[in-house]
DNA sequence: GAAAAAAGTTGAACTCATTCATTTTTGTAG
DNA sequence: CTACAAAAATGAATGAGTTCAACTTTTTTC
């Protein structure tokens, strides 16, 4: 029999995930236990253990899906910018705000950044930080693609002002999971009025 | 006699802290028990959680410290705020740096920004949102100062623009404490440049 | 097809933050 | 000075993540 095991072996793990998932947006990620996990999942403690180094793992796993999505819903619009810099600014990074809450809970969120920075040392924070790293990345490509285009100045440096975007609406982000009262809506007008600015001074003179 | 009492628990108070700042940074926060801290403090566990809610507050107590620190070394800066925007800006966020591991390892960095994340909602980490507050005001601040010199255009909203500063200023910072390899002054030329074009973006015409 | 090897599963045991009923210390009244 | 009340200290007990030595199941070998 050309692999028993590994079957068994992928047909564990997805049911630990899919625990995972089901019952970290239902009852949070504190408040539900390895053991909780485990017996949805028709597995020993331990088992669970084989298959993701620590908890905090399996919630990587689950928001490195999400993040994926947001990614490739990112990719059209980089490839296909609406016209003006705000408007396509706007446009790439409310496609993320709007995704994220689509399968992860402000709970989830929070937990899943606060191990990013706390185990940024280990494989699960690592992959954090280089999910983190491609969206940075995706952001530069679009002011690169707004600069071939004429929207945005020659004279500036897409990596630069990638980046320090990027981290505007991750940290802007951040505060927006941190309270649970806010609201997305109230998280796409400040970040709206923030690149404002922002797009008025890199904007060609055409564009203005 | 006037406070026998009000003497020994201030007293607890203080050495309990100082276990905390000395042992959080030789040995790092996570490998420091509780009961490390009891011992060295020379009370049991249950006097430590008579005076901090839990082990996140002890480590926000430390870093509490240092942040004021840090906001009043700014403020001198904001008084008095040398030559030239980008030079201006530079020294109020290399000051923050440079400040940053004076008392705290990155690791305690670390553990903290996760709390303030992680426990948002709790008294420790609204504390810690707060002191970060204070900062993106003082970076604010600064931008105000350097407009009514006539450094900075007229038409630039110093609390937009302070936000975003010192959003990205922030986490790049997150991203040196995440790298135990980084280093201050790796950290300073990277944040530098991400400035230049800013700086050269918001300078009034005379100033270019 | 039986025995040995390899891979995987299991759950009891361990660590450490946190809680709480009990005991001790300090302050107050008679 | 003694008795009572209030405040604080104490450390054993609790709970959850994590580990690991023993046990099962699958695969390989002859």
């Amino acid at each position: 029999m050309a692999g028993l095991r590994a079957k068994q072996k992928a047909d564990r793990e997805k049911r630990i995930l899919k625990a995972a998932v089901t019952k970290f947006r239902a009852q949070g990620y504190h408040s539900v236990r390895i053991e909780d996990l485990a017996e949805a999942a028709e597995v020993s403690v331990g088992t669970v253990y084989n298959y993701y180094r620590t908890k905090g793992d399996i919630l990587i796993a689950t928001v490195a899906m999400e993040v994926e999505e947001v990614l490739a819903s990112g990719t059209r619009i980089v490839e296909a910018p609406p016209p003006g810099v705000h408007a396509a600014l706007c446009a790439l990074i409310f496609s993320y705000y709007d995704h994220s809450l689509e399968y992860l809970s402000k709970e989830m969120w929070r937990s899943a950044m606060a191990l990013s920075i706390e185990a940024s040392q280990t494989p699960n924070g690592r992959h954090y930080t280089e999910l983190d790293q491609w969206l940075a990345i995706q952001v530069t490509d679009l002011i690169s693609a707004l600069q071939e285009r004429g929207d945005v100045r020659a004279d500036v440096d897409p990596a630069a002002l990638g980046r320090v975007i990027f981290n505007n609406l991750n940290q802007m982000f951040i505060e927006f999971v941190k309270d649970d009262d806010a609201t997305l809506s109230d998280l796409r007008d400040t970040v709206s009025k923030q690149m404002r600015p922002i797009s008025n001074l890199i904007a060609s003179e055409a564009e203005r």
